[in-house]
DNA sequence: AAAAAATCCATGATATTCCATATTTTCCCA
DNA sequence: TGGGAAAATATGGAATATCATGGATTTTTT
């Protein structure tokens, strides 16, 4: 089964091409497509990325409570599906990201892999640096308002 | 298994012949019938297009097992055979759109192929544009948004 | 014979594969 | 524990194959 875990950086070239991080492409290895599907991250200038099972059966379980030629299944396949891209992985384990996704990731001459778990997603190095730094102080803010009361009377707020 | 992707745009030319995106072909390729079933779509000024097993199953659920379906479904599902109509896929990978079907969509002389799973639609890139627009905030206001960390589809590989 | 349709052919553009090499990681043995 | 060989990975560039497309030729229909 795909379990994607770790950050890995790889150099993109000026036609988009970049190496999928080899741990990465263990996961995908069985898959009866060799390659990832991509498509835009709705939240984040950023790549999603999942093997093409899953999408299929995320599509399959979500289509499942809706007819075929329901306005909810058009809309969720014009949204979803359409927007995705089947990338196959070439010899030397490379994907090449086309011009529009290179765009909305805002991506140059460098690529940042994040594994998710079952998807991983693409980010540009820079961008991906914020994110983190936002998620870490969000939760950094989090942590402090429940031991604050708790741990106000011994020292104050430590690390 | 038939899954298509992605947002294709091809040429069409003044007879109306316009290349099926290669993946689109790749996916047909089992078939027996070296080609796609077109049909309007009922709602939107655009066609639907699919392999001929796939209408035929459409086709033999629905008329093996009337007491399942309403009236209305058993009825699509007759208008939709009787306007349908098999391409073939020529040498160079082309069909030729008939003319009502090409007012249908509103189509002059680019035709963009957009995956929906089952089945891909052609339509006029303009109208295309408009389409995923409203298709995107219909489903963003009915939360039908990927679950992307969640959904997990622990069964494994079934189906 | 004329019109329509299907098939064939040529070609530029695009995408894919192959190859060479630098870099990193892994593993074995001293 | 460290050195070093061997394997794997990442990367750039070039050769090759595929795809999309317009036009021409042949076949069928009327």
């Amino acid at each position: 089964m795909t379990f994607f875990i770790g950050t890995y950086e790889n150099r993109l070239d000026k036609k988009g091409r970049v190496s999928v991080p080899a741990p990465f492409r263990a996961m995908l290895g069985d898959s009866a497509f060799k390659g990832v599907v991509i498509f835009p991250s709705y939240r984040a200038p950023a790549l999603e990325a999942c093997s093409q099972e899953f999408l299929r059966q995320l599509h399959h379980n979500m289509s499942g409570s809706f007819d075929l030629f329901s306005e909810e299944q058009d809309d969720l396949a014009t949204s979803i599906l359409a927007a995705s891209h089947p990338l196959p992985i070439d010899q030397d384990g490379r994907i090449v990201l086309p011009p529009d996704f290179l765009e909305h990731a805002g991506l140059d001459d460098r690529a940042a892999f994040v594994g998710m778990g079952d998807l991983f997603q693409i980010w540009h190095p820079t961008r991906l640096a914020e994110r983190k730094k936002e998620a870490r102080e969000r939760a950094k803010a989090r942590k402090l308002t429940l031991p604050l009361n708790r741990a106000q009377t011994e020292k104050g707020p430590s690390a």
